[in-house]
DNA sequence: GCGAGATCGTTCGCTTCCAAACGATATTGT
DNA sequence: ACAATATCGTTTGGAAGCGAACGATCTCGC
């Protein structure tokens, strides 16, 4: 059913619409659209406070060496710009990340076999085993998070960003 | 209609889902919830990416920047933790951002009338008016990488984030 | 072949960001 | 009254993060 928010949310959510409205009085927004970017970016520093704090500080590591770690883990070694566009960051970036990861012995870089500009990246046995160890929790906390959600609402909101996620590509 | 996804997007969808289920054969994963936050991340860093560059980087202004600027611009002068907590950053992370902003005159720090370990922020008539112009070119382009969604999509949208962020704070 | 241009990862300068430690100020208990 | 405690903003140290500039390498046109 639509428009089921809490009244206490719903109340808050009209205030703060009015306060926006009333602050810009001489121009109308498209509210519908923002508050679903506004909403994207509150719920995804959100979780990604919560998941650094409980899954992945134990482990000494961050967001994105996560990501790229996990990457590494599923799919095999990979090239420095795929693992830099999968992760969502720049390559500069992940160089960074990569020393970090090499560092401390999850990743290790290899010299490309045929070109000598590139660089693949290969997950050690002990990034493997880090990411299996951390995966089953940080699947959790995921779940935790989306508690409220039922299995439809969950992929219709993967749905509606992923809507998000293929207009930007395609700029 | 449920699962309107485009063919090739649910093809590489399901494939990737078999990816990670083959990756950790011993252990079931709870789908729905690991596409759910992990679109949730992707989305919001193509998204802050694209207003970075397309719209917030003319003015020369980050997008926490931005953010703590349209607060006060909204909502007038807050105290830093409340401001904090609206941009969703850290009070360290605040102390930054304020420097920049005071340093390019856009806000100011005064001290509370009564209470001497707190500031209160305010804004300048120069950050007021550089949220009013960028403000309506910003919601442009929120309007655009929700182009696809329909006004009750992304009200449904803004919906199911907000039942994550409402999750997050009750733990 | 071989020079022009493209592509790749790294480096650089700068900002953002967090957690933890720190001083300064308030509040509380006794 | 006054020590113990709590709270506030800042500082610090280290990792992320970006765009731009850079050298190294490859590709393409001729």
């Amino acid at each position: 059913m639509p428009g089921a928010f809490s009244s206490d949310d719903e109340r808050e959510l009209r205030q703060a619409e009015r306060d926006v409205t009333h602050a810009f009085d001489t121009q109308p927004f498209d509210f519908s659209a923002l508050l679903a970017v506004s909403n994207v970016f509150r719920a995804a520093t959100a979780v990604r406070n919560h998941m650094e704090r409980e899954v992945l500080s134990p482990h000494q590591l961050s967001w994105s060496a996560f990501v790229v770690l996990f990457v590494l883990r599923v799919w095999g070694a990979r090239e420095s710009n795929e693992l830099a566009a999968e992760a969502g960051i720049t390559g500069g970036t992940l160089t960074g990340v990569l020393s970090t990861l090499e560092r401390r012995g999850f990743a290790k870089r290899k010299p490309h076999a045929t070109d000598g500009r590139r660089v693949v990246v290969h997950p050690t046995a002990k990034g493997r085993r880090t990411v299996d160890q951390i995966m089953p929790v940080f699947n959790h906390h995921e779940a935790i998070v989306t508690a409220d959600l039922s299995d439809h609402d969950r992929r219709e909101l993967a749905r509606l960003l992923r809507s998000i996620l293929r207009r930007l590509d395609t700029e």
